[in-house]
DNA sequence: TGTACATCAGTGAACGCGCGTTCACTGATGTAC
DNA sequence: TGTACATCAGTGAACGCGCGTTCACTGATGTAC
């Protein structure tokens, strides 16, 4: 192939994080390098020209994936300006939906990552990311009744992983539908 | 070492399977064999004399995790019996715990293995013995107010796998204080 | 603007290593007499 | 009850394979004149 323009190697690099932030999520932090250059268009042997380490692009693909979410919590926000109750209402059904059940490689990373953050040590830089990603989207779902928002992102994220868990029993849809309707109908 | 008496491997073979069932629910399933036998006190070579596949061992040491899960959970009934009340406020007080929090591998196995059931194939045995565990946490978890357990089942849980994940910010200890008390207090 | 050459992104083979699994072997156990 | 021998749980070396990482090589790009 022969060396590339700079403008290139950096769409190049670029692409790779956007695919390891999808595969990632989609089937946990260790999927190969090898499958993600080649899901990327490349062959493996590239990637130490672009990056140090496997794990240094875990942390980047990490913080991609959550200024993605921050973006896209920002566009929510902002489609339904002035209207705090329709936003919470809409973030709910679209986070509870068998859609974003089904399709985790560009769902919320909170919901894929949390069990490898677990198990990752506690000093690296994807985890700093990850815990203020955390405190963001209880931010986001805070309420008059629940007012910083905790109780109700850990009943979203818990019924979305165990609907993930459960998927093809019907206590899969089950799970979704019943705490939607907890968390949206008015008490 | 030479043949070992017929009791003598049975032994063994519980020992395997709880040691697996542990370290799954601690590092994830992915634990090597090697790993496996030798913190069971065995040599890697004689694990298919007892197992098919290492997927036949998971299978089974999650059935046996949620085995355990199911007599511990008949204990805290029994502990308290004729105060459904105070047995609900009990199990939540210990699943909120930091001492839940930092032993995974004496766990909930619905909480340990939440992620790696979503990237499981849907038709192998340790998702059937998964999905009935969800469906009968959440039955024991049922109240007046919330007549199937889910709602509540979901804040437990995803309270506990975000304090995991976040584990070295004050926000995990945040978290379970938060979700314990609004499951707790009366409403 | 055109030419000569150094740079370096990407290639593909190779590295040591750990994985799940297999196998020849050992020798105490279990059994047939 | 004692003896002879077949069984088989456990050992440890080895298998092919895929992992993360390294490296000699390629040749278009970028730069110095």
């Amino acid at each position: 192939m022969g060396r590339v323009s700079q403008a290139q190697a950096r769409e190049n690099r670029r692409r790779v994080v956007e695919t390891a932030s999808r595969l990632f999520r989609e089937q946990g932090t260790h999927v190969s390098v090898a499958d993600l250059m080649k899901a990327s268009g490349l062959t493996h042997g590239g990637f130490y020209k672009q990056f140090a380490s496997k794990e240094a692009l875990v942390d980047e693909a990490t913080a991609h994936a959550f200024g993605e979410l921050a973006r896209l919590q920002q566009d929510g926000l902002a489609q339904y300006a002035g209207q705090p109750a329709a936003a919470q209402r809409a973030l709910i059904d679209a986070y509870l939906s068998v859609e974003h059940r089904d399709n985790m490689a560009d769902g919320c990373p909170v919901a894929a990552l949390v069990t490898d953050m677990a198990r990752v040590p506690g000093d690296r830089e994807a985890h700093r990311v990850y815990t203020e990603g955390v405190g963001r989207f209880a931010d986001r779902l805070a309420t008059e009744d629940d007012e910083d928002g905790i109780t109700r992102l850990c009943a979203l994220l818990g019924a979305l992983v165990l609907a993930r868990a459960t998927k093809g029993s019907p206590l899969s849809e089950d799970i979704l539908t019943t705490v939607r309707t907890a968390l949206t109908e008015p008490r």
